[in-house]
RNA sequence: GCCGGCGUGGCGAAAUUGGUAGACGCGCUUGACUCAAAAUCAAGUGGACGCAAGUCCGUGUGGGUUCGAUUCCCUCCGCCGGUACCA
């Protein structure tokens, strides 16, 4: 290529730099790595007696892509933190790591054949390339990768935890299944526990006592009833399959991949599953102890989704069946006029009538053929089919048609409700659908129309010869009938959650294979000894498309010697990023995942102190991570309850044209080539100038211009450009002390920046930055202290320049742990304040009054003040307001 | 629909407990330097009227509380995020 043909036809032209940055970044880069500049110190090593401060990224998935620039929005923010805490005498925690399973690898692999590992591993370099050349102040020699077999080495262990324990409903806590296993065995030895746990004194009793003599539990028994209170477990229920991907998901991952194009069908499969709905009381609780975002909150909360109410049991007249419904206003029970099931409902078959059928049939398959976005997009308008089977109403004995419709969903609550249409949308919407009947039990509080009201109200209409709800307001009502349930035996109080367990497994090939070996058709775990388990190398990484995972092929690896064969699928990505912080804390630890002093040190309290990332993880990773986090906790591996102390959602950077970045709008912005005109440093600050951190906010190139612009004023308060165009050490800084008014900009400055980093307001921190050079700019002599008091100010910042400039102003060693400059109130104080004088609240006047001015003494001179009389003149005072240090308001009629 | 958040100059945004609205930056205008340009430095920049001093208006809309509201309360409108037959 031509070379004076394309720098031609650039549009920027060849402008010289502002200031060297080409050089000095590269340079501190090198020096920071030489000197191990940012190494934390662990427990017993020096530096360890400070105190400690843990500050996280979300680690990135290495992509091929490279960076983009919302990667270095969080990441500066946090390195911003860690400098100033460094600089304010704190042991500080900074790493970061690669979440580097994950599928673009193997779908690349599949194309090229090529190893994912080879992909993986060379992503990871050109990313830590990236992140290396923004001058982020990590620790590297704690890097971790999810790929790394030392590292998957106890992801694999941390399954086993989950695959050894039960959630035990006493203590609502995961313990040991070995408990478990002596509780129900013949001979138990540890029935001390028992004293302490009535749930292990239960299950004995359930299998023993309860058992005619002689009749002992078979071995299977025993093992299937160990197998379904493990906290990882095998299931057969419908799960999320994607044909295309060739895996199933979680349903929490279902909106990201359909969204991006791929079909989701639900299929029945055997997968394995993570008990996380036995801790959906502990995450929806536990959430108060965090300091997040009250939004970030109400999200975990809502996908949580508790509900309150009571399960009922209707008989089916004529036959043995119960129907068993949960519902939220039990008060209402008077009002339900029939009854639905989901059409995959277990029931539907034992009741349906003959003449019913084949209607029945022909609705239950057009269900199943339905995917969910079907059913939920064709919401208008109610379909479904009369079982010909009554159900009796428990409390009025009323017969009541019992329906299916696939507006009952299998997987929530019981997979059927009663239908009360005079106080539901959706029941009343059905009921106008089918001419089904629509009786009033509450009356609103107000005039409004009774018809679909779902408000609390009154009860109405509610009396049997054994209960009356009549006049009860909603919550009293719905106590009384739980309470007349209960006794009656006729149902309970429940609380039911829409959480659902967690679909572990996938048919993929780039994933942590499980730690579990099959025997006689029951799984089994690997001993730790031998772990890591690697995968086997394939020449083919195509799923077989059927649901049969990638592994399976290698009929070497599958097959072990004693005729027992390997699980093949493998974990989800999830799994490598539910505990990376926990391995930075101990990266070379062999012996454990990580030291339990070494936890303490850096967890207690509370956990993580600053937790910075993307909002989209808001329901996936952080209820993953906090669920392992409270069962290695229950299990005594980890001292805090919690992992993630604060956490703070970055705003998304848009595209120069308030668009999300996409390659297809052609409006993404590359980081290297920002760095490479602006530099680093003018790329982190614009990052943290252009608004608060949280919000939403689109880049500007010109706004990277603005920032650098100001890099390279601050750099001239130091350096001077010499005849020949090189950059000497200025002839204006001077040696005397500063003046009064340089003193107060340099301390306003010490006390507004230290206030907004305290508070993670960067843009403000970095305008107060910007106030302070202005005023040095315009000095003639400046003053050696207010330099390096600013160039200390700025090295969060803009830490190559601060480097650069505290070494040219003579110092030889790295400025990251000077001690942050402290401001002094004596350069703050003034003798003159300004006041303003309101007339009926209206500025009319501003004045410089002594500062140390009483009350009285403000109100003469505001009332003296030029401009004012004109606005007194033929009106009095009827009232004086007299703020000291701000206003006067004088009040006139 | 429901839940949460947000509406301030031409643009990104600032404004302790209610107390001078628009700090800082971008953009724009003018000047200095220059043969010229770039860069830099200096001055100005919410709107309307005015030669000016100045006056009036102004934080999505309409109302309320208050001596005083961008800030607190209510109504409506708009935007963003989450969620969606969860009984």
């Amino acid at each position: 290529m031509d070379e004076t043909v394309s720098t031609s036809s650039t549009s920027t032209p060849q402008t010289r730099k502002q200031f060297p940055f080409g050089d000095f970044e590269p340079k501190w880069q090198t020096y920071w790595q030489e000197n191990s500049t940012f190494r934390a110190a662990n427990p017993g090593e020096p530096g360890s007696e400070k105190p400690k401060y843990y500050a996280l990224d979300m680690f990135p998935y290495p992509s091929g892509a490279g960076l983009h620039v919302g990667h270095p929005e969080g990441y500066t923010a946090t390195d911003i933190l860690c400098r100033f805490q460094r600089m304010r005498g704190y042991n500080v925690l900074h790493p970061m790591g690669w979440d580097s399973f994950g599928l673009p690898a193997e779908q690349y692999a599949i194309k090229t054949g090529q190893h994912p590992r080879l992909t993986t591993e060379r992503n990871i370099a050109n990313f830590k390339r990236q992140i290396q050349s923004l001058g982020f102040s990590y620790d590297w020699s704690r890097e971790v990768a999810t790929t790394d077999p030392e590292y998957f080495r106890w992801t694999q262990w941390i399954f086993l935890q989950l695959y050894q324990s039960y959630f035990d409903p006493f203590h609502k806590k995961a313990m040991p299944i070995a408990l478990l296993e002596d509780a129900i065995s013949e001979e138990p030895k540890r029935q001390e526990e028992w004293i302490e746990n009535p749930f292990l004194a239960g299950a004995h009793l359930a299998f023993r006592e309860a058992r005619k003599e002689g009749d002992a539990p078979s071995k299977d028994e025993l093992r299937a009833y160990l197998d379904e209170h493990r906290l990882a477990f095998v299931s057969e229920a419908p799960v999320n399959w994607s044909p295309d991907l060739g895996t199933v998901l979680a349903n929490e991952e279902v909106e990201e991949w359909t969204a991006k194009g791929h079909t989701v069908v639900r299929k029945p499969m055997r997968q394995w599953m993570l008990r996380i709905t036995d801790y959906a009381q502990r995450l929806l609780d536990d959430l108060d102890l965090l300091d997040w975002s009250d939004s970030l909150k109400e999200m975990q909360r809502n996908w949580i989704g508790r509900s309150e109410g009571a399960e009922v049991r209707f008989a089916v007249k004529g036959s043995e069946h119960e129907i068993e419904v949960f519902t939220t206003r039990p008060d209402t029970l008077f009002g339900a006029t029939y009854m639905v099931l989901a059409p995959e409902h277990e029931l539907v078959e034992e009741i349906t009538t003959d003449e019913q059928k084949i209607a029945i049939k022909d609705y239950q398959q057009k269900a199943a053929t339905k995917s969910d976005l079907d059913r939920t997009d064709l919401a208008k308008e109610k379909t479904g089919v009369f079982t010909g089977a009554y159900a009796i109403n428990p409390v009025n004995g009323e017969e009541i048609p019992v329906w299916i419709a696939d507006y009952v969903l299998t997987g929530y609550g019981t997979g059927a409700i009663m239908a009360v249409p005079a106080h539901d949308e959706r029941d009343f919407e059905f009921a106008q659908q089918f001419d089904l009947p629509i009786i009033q039990v509450v009356q609103p509080p107000t005039d409004d129309d009774w018809q679909g009201f779902t408000g609390n109200g009154t009860s109405v209409n509610s009396a049997s010869k054994e209960v009356s709800l009549d006049g009860l307001p909603t919550p009293e009502a719905k106590r009384k009938i739980t309470a007349w349930l209960e006794e009656a035996c006729l149902g309970s109080a429940q609380v039911n959650f829409k959480l659902r367990d967690w679909l572990f497994s996938r048919q993929r090939y780039w994933g942590e294979p499980f730690p579990i070996v099959w025997k006689d058709g029951h799984h089994e775990a690997l001993p730790e000894s031998e772990l890591p388990l690697l995968p086997p190398d394939l020449d083919d990484y195509k799923p077989a498309g059927d649901g049969s995972p990638p592994l399976s092929k290698a009929s070497d690896w599958v097959n072990l010697p004693d005729g027992s064969t390997r699980e093949t699928n493998t974990m989800p990505q999830w799994a490598g990023s539910c505990w990376y912080y926990l391995r930075y804390l101990d990266p070379k630890n062999e012996k454990k995942f990580c030291d339990p002093q070494v936890d303490e040190y850096w967890m207690q309290p509370g956990g993580v102190d600053l937790y910075i990332g993307g909002v989209e993880h808001a329901v996936l990773h952080l209820l993953y991570a906090r669920f392992w986090h409270k069962v290695l906790f229950d299990l005594g591996h980890v001292s805090t309850p919690e992992p993630f102390k604060r956490l703070v959602n970055q705003g998304l950077i848009l595209g120069e044209d308030s668009q999300k970045m996409s390659k297809s709008r052609g409006n993404v912005v590359n980081p290297d080539d920002v760095v490479a005109q602006y530099g680093a440093d003018a790329l982190r600050c614009f990052e943290m100038f252009m608004g608060p951190l949280e919000q939403v906010k689109p880049w500007s190139m010109s706004g990277v211009e603005g920032v650098y612009r100001f890099l390279g004023r601050v750099w001239r308060l130091v350096m001077a450009e010499d005849q020949e165009g090189g950059w000497i050490s200025s002839g204006q800084i001077v040696e005397e002390p500063a003046s009064d008014e340089v003193q107060r900009a340099v301390h306003t400055a010490i006390k507004g920046v230290t206030e907004k980093l305290e508070g993670m307001n960067f843009n403000t921190a970095i305008s107060d930055l910007m106030v302070l050079t202005n005023a040095l700019t315009k000095e003639k002599h400046r003053p050696k202290e207010a330099l390096e008091a600013l160039a200390l100010l700025l090295s969060p910042f803009a830490p190559h320049l601060a480097e650069e400039l505290w070494s040219q102003l003579g110092h030889e060693k790295t400025l990251a742990y000077e001690p942050w400059p402290q401001h002094d109130d004596k350069w703050l104080t003034v003798d003159e304040v300004p006041l303003v004088v309101q007339v009926n609240g209206k500025v009319r006047a501003k004045l410089q009054v002594p500062a140390d001015a009483d009350k009285p003494a403000l109100e003469a001179l505001a009332k003296e003040a030029e401009g004012v009389q004109t606005w007194l003149d033929g009106k009095t005072i009827v009232k004086t307001i007299v703020v000291p240090g701000k206003l006067v308001n004088l009040v006139v009629k």
